[in-house]
RNA sequence: UCCCCGAUAGCUCAAUGGUAGAGCAUGCGGCUGUUAACCGCAGGGUUGUAGGUUCGAGUCCUACUCGGGGAGCCA
């Protein structure tokens, strides 16, 4: 009878039969330790030379890493098993040998890792870190599903560049010109927005910008709802509840993967509404007054965005996510609702994850006005015929509405507690690193 | 695009300008409860590429290539 490591306890005092692949061996003398790892979890599996022939029990000495198995044994409960039970082998059948596996016990450097991608990800922590990511994919999406969003998939091939200046991934769609791979779904979430009212995008985003950090992938997943009838205060009070019911879940069904990973959960279990806020012009004043713990970073003047230092700083001053509002407008998209009593800051807000995970969701109120909009598309230098639908929006039924997305890699690494994006996406793609 | 750091065995790293080393991995041997097990033996190298300085360069200098960290931009 088959079975899976993580559903052994029923089965103690049986016989049954584990299939995955070998984690590691360890021989001493008379006795083999197999650990066997099948995606649930982690087995020990005991062979003696006495419950079995002398041909199994050199096989089962000979084994490689990661080569597949079939073994049969008896389940018992045994605390010096990972899973809390271990396999007394009778039967080990080998399916597939594993010759020479380039990831060995011992530390690796970032570059071999990364060109392993497609072996690294069997290791203990890669997988304890895309287990949390599927579960924060999961709880984001059916979090939303609750509240009565309605998912709305939007193109990946776009015709114009949906915010403007930034660098996009360029095709030839066939004799119509070039298309470009989507850096948001956001614009078209909006018409999605007036025929569900509420409504989120979830996919792929892709940014050809040569960014180089911790923080940047050139594609990254991104989940955005978009909401009718809702201002920017309604904005700010989904974020909050949306971010926390996710880690809340992360936290109740993960827990075992953040203590792999070696998570603070403490941190985590203070993730919850209301967030902190403070405006960009109050950002502004903190930075100043801290200023002299800003290593290699000026504060900034008002009117420039800010840097990673000064994000890095800001969180630091808060112990939950950080919500700055009221960027000035000229520094964010053209199609943000500007300040009615201050025009010259718009109507949105970042939330900064702590600990210099950095921005993890920008959100805002979206212009509602035609004309205004349309002003706004001029003024930003972009051509008004490529926005004729956008504007169609404003000129059929518009309502006042806002949304927000959540960098799904960035939400994870924060999570998760691990330092680099790269890790928390199956594949990464980043500047000059597209293999395997 | 800019700044900083690096490149030596399959992998991770040592080596005052003076004979190229270790751990892991691999192969062989030992050990009846191991937790990245341990112990013994063995194989494994054009020191990233091209020039230069020097009696002598892994080590110093120059250029290039590749990689790592950070910045800007952004989620």
């Amino acid at each position: 009878m088959f079975a899976t490591v993580a559903q052994l306890g029923p089965h103690a005092g049986r016989e049954v039969t584990l299939r995955g692949w070998l984690y590691n061996l360890r021989s001493k003398g008379r006795i083999h330790f197999l650990l066997l790892r099948d995606g649930t979890g982690t087995c020990q599996c005991v062979v003696f030379a006495g419950d079995v022939t002398p041909e199994v029990f050199d096989t089962a000495g000979r084994l490689d890493q990661e080569c597949s198995l079939e073994v049969t044994g008896q389940v018992r409960e045994d605390a010096r098993s990972p899973g809390g039970f271990e396999l007394q082998v009778t039967a080990l059948q080998v399916l597939g040998a594993s010759a020479d596996y380039p990831i060995t016990k011992k530390e690796h450097g970032t570059d071999f890792l990364l060109r392993n991608r497609h072996l690294w990800v069997r290791s203990r922590l890669q997988h304890a870190l895309l287990r949390i990511r599927a579960e924060v994919i999961a709880a984001s999406q059916e979090w939303l599903n609750a509240q009565g969003f309605v998912r709305f998939d939007t193109p990946i091939l776009t015709p114009c560049s949906a915010e403007g200046t930034t660098n996009l991934f360029s095709t030839s769609y066939f004799d119509l010109g070039p298309a470009y791979l989507a850096q948001t779904g956001q614009l078209y979430v909006e018409a999605g927005m007036m025929a569900f009212g509420k409504v989120y995008c979830f996919g792929p985003t892709f940014r050809a910008e040569k960014s180089k950090t911790r923080r940047h992938l050139t594609e990254f997943w991104m989940i955005e709802p978009e909401m009718a009838f809702a201002d920017h205060e309604e904005n700010l009070r989904v974020q909050e509840s949306f971010l926390s019911a996710v880690v809340a879940r992360v936290l109740d069904r993960r827990k075992e993967d953040l203590l792999t990973l070696s998570r603070d959960t403490a941190a985590l279990e203070r993730v919850t509404p209301p967030f902190p806020r403070i405006t960009y012009d109050r950002a502004i004043e903190l930075l100043n007054e801290h200023a002299t713990e800003l290593t290699d970073a000026m504060p900034p003047r008002w009117g420039e965005d800010l840097g990673a230092p000064h994000e890095v700083l800001l969180s630091r001053l808060h112990d939950k996510p950080l919500f700055v509002t009221h960027y000035p407008a000229a520094i964010k998209a053209f199609y943000m609702q500007p300040e009615p009593s201050r025009p010259e800051v718009a109507r949105c807000a970042d939330l900064l994850a702590p600990d210099g995970y950095g921005e993890v969701i920008g959100g805002s109120e979206r212009i509602h006005d035609a004309d205004l909009l349309e002003r706004r598309i001029r003024e930003h230098g972009l051509r008004v015929e490529d926005y004729g639908w956008y504007l169609d929006l404003r000129r059929y039924g518009t309502v006042i509405h806002s949304g927000f997305g959540m960098g799904i890699e960035r939400a994870v690494a924060w999570i998760a507690g691990v330092h680099h994006i790269r890790e928390t996406i199956p594949f990464p793609r980043m500047l000059d690193k597209i293999y395997p």
